[in-house]
DNA sequence: CTTTACGTTGACGTTAACGTAAACTTTGAA
DNA sequence: TTCAAAGTTTACGTTAACGTCAACGTAAAG
């Protein structure tokens, strides 16, 4: 019930079967099979979504494994935990420079289309000039 | 003056001359030359800042060209303003929606990380119990 | 029973974004 | 003057992330 066929994923996501079949040859999926046909649960539903928008993010695959492995450490010991709570910090120092980058792109995006339309502003008042001075080129 | 040699340009990045030189192969800057040797304006500068922020961003150095020509439009006519307006909110939506995921993924860690510290207070309490109770295991 | 749709495994091809090496020239300091 | 540092062009190599193609299995529908 709870799970999915490689063709489902492809609809879900936007993906060819390549893909996901990739992310399996380097060790991203791991699907059951039924046969010799691939079974993904939904955990693999979930791991493929984090994939992807970590590419969206731009990160690498080798990246996006990274991060995928902090989410279910199996616990373990003290020295251990207390790696991957260093790790799970730098991580999060990463993002927020990359949110700071992505903010300072934003507010630029945003001041030229601010100059865009200032622009525009400009040509319509060029085209229809103030009362009184109508077809003033003309007079 | 206000110019740069190409090595001013890697240590100020941390990119090496041929990263900049590739760049100028695929026209995305355009340095003098003082005999045959490149002379980097402040202009370039600038320009090798967009690029190399649009990487860390996950841009691909042609979507880093796409935005970076909307920033030096030299005005233009009335529909080309038209154009460049919708490009630039279609730019800026897709940067919105890279800056949700970014924030999705930044709570799941920071989730990530607060089960961690949880882990690592129930190890504290297991290795030094209540009053009363310690060594309970050996009583 | 054959077609149609979906699945599989190789295995080679492709694109972006540089790396790397060879073979030079130019230039400032010893 | 000679040497070392920094510059150049040309050209082939490399890595990641798939695309593409061939050749094949299987299962339900007409």
């Amino acid at each position: 019930m709870g799970s999915f066929g490689i063709r489902d994923l492809t609809r879900e996501f936007g993906v060819t079967a390549r893909t996901i079949r990739h992310y399996e040859e380097i060790g991203l999926l791991s699907p059951e099979r039924r046969g010799q046909t691939r079974v993904y649960s939904p955990a693999d539903f979930t791991r493929l979504k984090l994939i992807l928008r970590g590419k969206r993010l731009g990160l690498s695959l080798e990246e996006s494994r990274q991060i995928i492995q902090m989410y279910d450490p199996a616990a373990g010991n003290r020295p251990q935990l207390e790696r991957l709570l260093a790790r799970l910090r730098e991580q999060r120092d990463a993002l927020l420079a990359r949110r700071r980058d992505l903010d300072a792109m934003l507010r630029e995006l945003e001041g030229a289309e601010a100059g865009c339309l200032a622009a525009l502003e400009q040509q319509a008042r060029a085209a229809r000039p103030a009362a009184g001075t109508r077809k003033r080129s003309l007079r």
